[in-house]
DNA sequence: CCAGTGGTTTGCATCGTTGTAGGATGACCC
DNA sequence: GGGTCATCCTACAACGATGCAAACCACTGG
């Protein structure tokens, strides 16, 4: 069928080896030899087998990206950041939906397809620090998303705890006392669900405010109609509240549409802040102040990071952890005061 | 490094061939002797080297899927409705962005990438007419979201045409007569834009209504800020208008936003109807009103087909074309009447 | 007791490439 | 003219799996 080193060989009269070292632009190629060979590769329209070439080489230029989903957008626009990123560097992307799932994401670490892949970034939501051990894998694996526990790998992460405590403390220094909270899920144990509650209640605390758990409401999943749902029961509690954080901007966004259903004003009856800063956030209505967490840092780190970890040597590297930064965009939701 | 059938073979003391046929789960194996090299599989924790296997046997089990952007919420929902379909069957999915760029679609086609997959599902936005010969390419290949020309492979496609002059009409017979329109591209050839422009026009004819050109605005990216731009646009053209199609959701939520910046109401003073039934329309304020152009059903019968075409006699059929039914939903931005 | 039968296991070739080591060629120098 | 040394090219052996065909092993029936 399809051309092999072999055929193009013999068209251009040379060995096979020949062709694969003009292909892998070995230096000590006669000029002449090398256009012989080339004309050869043209008119045959080869292309070499990539299959073949991972098995000799044992590199496959692929790497793996795992997401809960992709209908979430925070992690689509990820997820396009990474494979734009990776492919800057040569290597495409494989992509798996975990689900949050953390039977699904530890399989996943197993999975015979990874050899397939020279590497992974996974994004896990449901795997908590008693699967340390599923993380000592025999690949390159870089963590995204969370500032976990100390893991024995590269982790690209962002400062949760810290941008919702200033996110909070944003919402305090704009007036609000009774900042109401979407998006809590003790479930999730390492999640970034924990740690914005943290950063929350850190917030709540240097300012003198109590810690209220009627003001916090639980979504396990981050959708928007997840947010509209916790806004609802949050109506439905009857407790007072003059700012919502959403620990998403779907979620907030979600809210707010609730939120205006039930004649609230958005911000002068409550103010709205998201996390995320996603493309839509500034075009919603009122549009949504939220926290940049640096997305477009993480996924060109995350890549950069299991690159080198591919690279030679990178089996000796120490883990790492980077963190990005983040910043609070302000929009019309919830204005500075 | 990593254990080979042969170390199995070892362990088990059988051939590394039978270890093989274990593992394919070939008929004839003593219950013994499977339970045996199963023992020592996990022992090892042994996994199949993919190359290898592909290199062999021909089939990678990966697929390829190439849309423009994963940052369009559109094609996010559809990727993650293909990747998920995909896994149902077995196969995993390499995701590439082509940016809606020709010369992008046309090199993906003749990467040599695309033998480490199976075969190729592409959403093209550059491509045209002029390209048909670059689509007789030797691997399984699907079309997907576009009605178009007599192509020499398989399409499965919506009724771009039919559903924007439902959606015209739609608004038409709820008394709306100057409806403008966002999203059109003569650039590109065989897209969406194009076709649903027509579908537009056709139901302006139908019904009596002047086509008039300057309630067109163009917009050759369909992101939320192109649909703000293009909105802004027509309020300065000082055209009246009534009513606006969104060729997607995202133009229109992005236009809605400007209009109410405007002080202009949604749907007392302008209906705005959009089109993908993304997951956000829902809750958009007011809600918007879209096309459900059968997403799911597309993603799932895209696989379908490439799926059937991967298997054995699949080169053998002829190209088919498969047309998703389309509805109108509708919500509070374009009422009914 | 041996040929025939059917289930079970094995050996060998092979997929298309790259790595290693070494052979051929010609230029250059003493 | 022979030795040395780049430069260029080639032969051969992997990489780890699967397909094919043949070998092996009970059994059975004549």
């Amino acid at each position: 069928m399809a051309a092999t080193l072999r055929d193009v060989a013999k068209l251009a009269g040379v060995s096979f080896k020949t062709v694969s070292n003009v292909i892998n632009d070995y230096p000590h190629v006669r000029p002449a030899t090398r256009e012989k060979v080339e004309r050869a590769i043209a008119e045959l329209g080869y292309k070499p087998n990539m299959s073949a070439r991972s098995l000799r080489s044992g590199r496959t230029d692929t790497i793996a990206l795992a997401v809960p989903e992709l209908n979430l957008s925070y992690f689509a626009e990820l997820a396009g950041l990474i494979i734009a990123a990776a492919e800057e560097k040569g290597l495409v992307t494989l992509v798996e939906q975990t689900g949050g799932d953390r039977e699904r994401e530890l399989a996943l670490l197993h999975s015979p397809r990874l050899s397939m892949t020279d590497g992974l970034i996974i994004s896990p939501l449901g795997m908590g620090q008693q699967d340390t051990e599923a993380l000592d894998v025999p690949f390159p694996l870089v963590l995204l998303g969370e500032r976990t526990f100390d893991w024995p790998c590269d982790h690209v992460t962002m400062r949760n705890e810290d941008a919702a405590r200033a996110a909070t403390e944003y919402l305090i220094s704009s007036g609000r006392r009774r900042i109401a909270v979407i998006g809590e899920n003790e479930a999730e144990i390492m999640g970034s669900a924990r740690l914005r509650l943290r950063g929350y209640r850190e917030a709540l605390a240097t300012q003198g405010i109590e810690y209220d758990e009627r003001l916090v409401v639980r979504a396990t999943l981050w959708h928007r109609a997840d947010g509209a749902r916790a806004m609802r029961e949050l109506l439905e509690r009857g407790v007072e509240f003059d700012a919502v954080f959403g620990f998403n901007d779907t979620l907030a966004l979600g809210a707010m549409r609730v939120l205006q259903e039930a004649g609230l004003r958005v911000p002068e009856d409550v103010a709205v802040l998201g996390f995320d800063d996603l493309d839509e956030a500034a075009y919603s209505i009122p549009s949504l102040t939220t926290v940049d967490p640096g997305r477009e840092w993480l996924a060109r780190t995350a890549v950069d990071t299991l690159f080198e970890r591919i690279g030679r040597g990178g089996a000796e590297l120490p883990p790492r952890t980077k963190l990005a930064d983040f910043r609070i965009i302000e929009r019309e939701s919830a204005p500075r005061d």
